[in-house]
DNA sequence: TCTACAAACTAACATTTGTTAGTTTGAGTT
DNA sequence: AACTCAAACTAACAAATGTTAGTTTGTAGA
């Protein structure tokens, strides 16, 4: 679903698999199968199963790493920074919910140098999101609860928004993120 | 850490390499080096890798099942039957983590007959969710936000709480049950 | 028509996998 | 001392795994 050429494709379709089944569980002769091919020819396009999952993984780290960077330098309010966060997980998302799987699930089966860029890039953006929460606390935006509980319920829900995308197709996508605010920051009891 | 008899052991110990691993990148030597014992010998105690799998994720869904039972059957407000359900989960969680991971995880591994009854559960649970929301709903308890919306918020915090516990060490089980209360609650903006 | 080359193929490889069969060990009971 | 039995072992299996080597195919440019 990127550009035509085969080395995308077969990330394409590596990156469904490993969503529906996770990466151990995916052979090479899956993958190939799924092209109509033999796993060999998969060999003149990649170099490896493990690089694969590199590529799909870091490659959306990274997007994610560069929204950080754009959102935080912004001179915005606290909230306004965290209703940019919210529409950058959902746009991810919604362009490719398989690659958001593989970074949630797979990340784990990363080794060595990869998994220490990607352990980093992941803590890299967790303090900036905390950096995020703490301006907005001694601000007055935000609520003073624990701020490692605000994150935790933020992220879990954005990180793992690609399990219900398609369950309601009913919401559109801005749709969907104006909903999303409302319950994320506003909360659920009714405000009387 | 549950009953000390060998079965549970390798049902602990399973459960705590698929949670570091996922169930197929767990092999069965793996199992067993980490008890101290070679592979064959495994199966003086289960009878499959596969039912190692069912053992560990049905019984835990099945305890999530009559959780939601009691629950939703006694006369509570919708609020405070949302509050016992955040409890439930931070129990469960806390309790074995591990076990809580393989739900999240490696149920997709399950198979024929076990994937039916455990999507069945996991419908079954949901609904009952819903259903409280909505009573939650029509009598001004919860604000008038997309349903689904709402319980993958909940949701999705609630079950991916095992990647986050341990983080945070200075919590208690009963702080975090207050303040996990006041975030998915109350919400995260100041209400002035 | 000849050449070049990307991209498919077949065949094979060494490992790793889950599992079985049959055997040994060692502690408790008769 | 003989017996029982759970629980470990060794050895082996067929199947599946990621990957390599070498070969064929089809198309585009000279």
């Amino acid at each position: 679903m990127e550009k035509s050429d085969r080395k995308s494709e077969i990330l394409s379709v590596a990156a469904r698999l490993f969503r529906e089944r996770g990466y151990s569980a995916v052979s090479m002769r899956d993958i190939a199968q799924e092209m109509d091919m033999k796993a060999a020819s998969l060999y003149n396009h990649i170099t490896s199963k493990q690089q694969i999952l590199v590529s799909i993984v870091i490659r959306i780290a990274e997007e994610f790493t560069v929204g950080m960077e754009r959102i935080s330098s912004s001179g915005d309010s606290a909230i306004h920074q965290l209703e940019q966060l919210i529409d950058l997980h959902i746009e991810l998302t919604l362009h490719d919910p398989s690659v958001i799987a593989c970074l949630n699930n797979d990340w784990m089966h990363l080794t060595d140098s990869d998994l220490k860029y990607f352990l980093k890039m992941r803590d890299k953006y967790e303090e900036g999101f905390k950096a995020i929460l703490k301006r907005g606390m001694t601000n007055g935006e935000i609520a003073n609860v624990n701020l490692e509980v605000i994150m935790f319920a933020l992220l879990s829900t954005l990180r793992t928004f690609y399990l219900w995308y398609g369950r309601k197709k009913l919401l559109s996508g801005d749709e969907l993120k104006v909903q999303m605010k409302r319950v994320l920051l506003n909360g659920i009891i009714t405000s009387t």
